[in-house]
DNA sequence: ACTGGTGTCGAAAACGTTTGAGACTCGGCG
DNA sequence: CGCCGAGTCTCAAACGTTTTCGACACCAGT
């Protein structure tokens, strides 16, 4: 492990210089600061992170809560790729990742923002959690630069997608292929679930459509089984739907299986809904329609704005951000009459 | 931000005690550590862990590299489900996830090793990469403490589920079904693929089955439209084959996708075997068959080694470990004849 | 009474870095 | 000639821990 010390002794200055020509620091010359540059190199010089951390109260480093609901942790498509955005576009401005949890070891366990504090994050991003855990709240409403996603809270920073009118959009959609009878099984309470309802339930209203007790049913998301048997019950009603939105592409896929079992095709049958947008919506047969989030630009926003707020608290106006998607006409809907 | 000094302070004790009764060093009285450790709770102390780590060259953190092969880093399906569990293990332990990158925004970037050094991670887990690349070579090749996970380097500990008895086992399975001609798209070379492959060969014949050239086929891992177009020329030829092995599980639908479009059926026109057992094969319609790893264990397995290694660098004897799985029988083999 | 041991505790150095306050040199200007 | 400012560079303290070594007290055994 070579030291500063001894980039100073090959150089013949001392390590102050040495720390302040590696930081460009304006107090050096330009020669010897390019001197030093270069034996540091050569050397194969790089910082201790530590020491540095210890002395600069800045370690570079930003936690990610990411927090293990069922186990879904990092298979979850949807935070996954959004995941993999910020982490991509933190890395590229010298920020590494680390995740948040609460256990460590040493017996009593730290909470969130212990821990936060413990490793001295510089910033902190959180997603896919409950977001009413007291310990979650504890965090976000601590000092810390903090950026949420999927969920607003007052004066943070926030990055959600824009589910009012990604709902909205696909109704129209679905609406401009002739349908008219339109259920949706949507997902367990939460803020995203409800802008989503109350989007569909405008939007049906908009389109003059009425919407029967029967066609709104509730199912968690990301689980087939469940949308599985909720579209056999939707089946089974004395005038079933025509189409049927789904909590998320995962959960379409219940849909499916249902159908198939059936015997019944999709979209001749029936026509299917997603929502999220994720890979495998355009890899299953046929083609999903689903509304496409823009995932690699919400983790992109987060990270910028994160470090943002990190590099210039002062500058930034804490507020949520909206990022729009696309519908996309995948083969699962028909165009009827 | 409170310190040890603080603490010392209302105990009116030294610094040196306080961290020694914290650490439960033995040369303080029972009753003073009750009383330091109590009023340090009640103050809400915790470390700090750059100070910690400066003074004792350790980390408590893990680097993970998953490098971002075509943007699949976190959202690969298998090694996502492997990392969490990894992640869970290392974090019960202690341990926290940072992951490995080589941007590190002060011009000059980072290799993997000399970004892990600067980070001091006491240890280090690769999975996903490009195991040939060179930057890769010299973190394997380096002192620290390092667990591979699907790739085998001498002397080093590597974590590799038994794609031999896999191959083995479906093959079998396959065979029971009363399968006799079986073509088998393989993924792009690697230590995995020529497992496989090799054991699909071997197998095979032990089976007394004869391999038409035609029915060896390649494709990248995780791709559908490249599965589908091989799929589509597996079906044209003059004796197509009643079963088809595809790279994963992902890249089975491909097959599907293929199948659906010349309105064939799985399970009853043709048969399709998937490989890695990742959440989306039990629910798509009809479920596949495939090979299924367990993926839990391995994330376990890899981080309860890793860590043996850091702790007790002597005792550990640096092996491959071969993860068992087991075959899942979907509904997409057909029995036949 | 002296020795040796044991059990508690504290002083101080050390880990590798950053940074403000000064020290020195050298021109240029009044 | 003296002074000032600009340009370079160094000193030394500091960040919050851990850890070695020694100090001190107390007790048992001789």
């Amino acid at each position: 492990m070579i030291l500063l010390k001894d980039i100073a002794a090959a150089c013949g200055v001392s390590v102050a210089t040495v720390s302040k020509a590696l930081n460009g620091h304006n107090d050096i010359g330009p020669e010897t600061r390019e001197r030093i540059r270069k034996v540091a190199d050569n050397m194969g010089y790089f910082p201790n992170s530590a020491a540095k951390a210890l002395k600069t109260n800045r370690t570079f480093n930003i936690g990610v809560l990411f927090a293990d609901e069922a186990r879904s942790g990092l298979t979850h498509d949807f935070f996954a790729t959004v995941l993999d955005s910020f982490r991509r576009t933190a890395e590229a401005a010298g920020f590494d990742i680390t995740f948040i949890n609460s256990s460590h070891a040493q017996e009593r366990s730290l909470s969130y923002l212990a821990h936060s504090r413990y490793r001295g994050f510089d910033g902190v991003c959180i997603a896919c959690v409950d977001f009413y855990d007291p310990d979650v709240v504890d965090l976000v409403r601590s000092e810390l630069p903090i950026v949420t996603i999927d969920h607003s809270f007052d004066g943070k920073i926030s990055v959600v997608s824009d589910n009012v009118s990604g709902m909205h959009d696909l109704l129209h959609y679905v609406y401009e292929m002739g349908h008219r009878r339109i259920a949706y099984i949507h997902g367990l309470p939460s803020a995203v679930t409800q802008n989503r309802l109350m989007s569909f339930y405008r939007t049906m209203a908009e389109l003059g459509l009425a919407i029967p007790d029967e066609y709104i049913m509730e199912a968690p998301y990301r689980s087939t089984s469940e949308t599985r048997d909720c579209t056999f019950t939707l089946l089974d009603l004395p005038t079933p739907p025509t189409c049927i939105f789904y909590p998320d592409d995962f959960s379409a896929l219940g849909g499916y299986s249902a159908l198939q079992q059936r015997k019944l095709s999709v979209p001749d049958d029936i026509s299917i809904v997603g929502f999220d947008g994720i890979r495998l919506s355009r890899h299953i047969a046929p083609r999903l329609t689903t509304y496409r989030q823009d995932m690699e630009q919400m983790g992109r926003v987060a990270a910028e704005r994160l470090i943002e707020l990190i590099e210039h608290p002062k500058d930034v106006i804490q507020e949520p951000i909206l990022v729009p998607g696309s519908v996309y006409q995948g083969e699962s809907v028909a165009r009827i009459q």
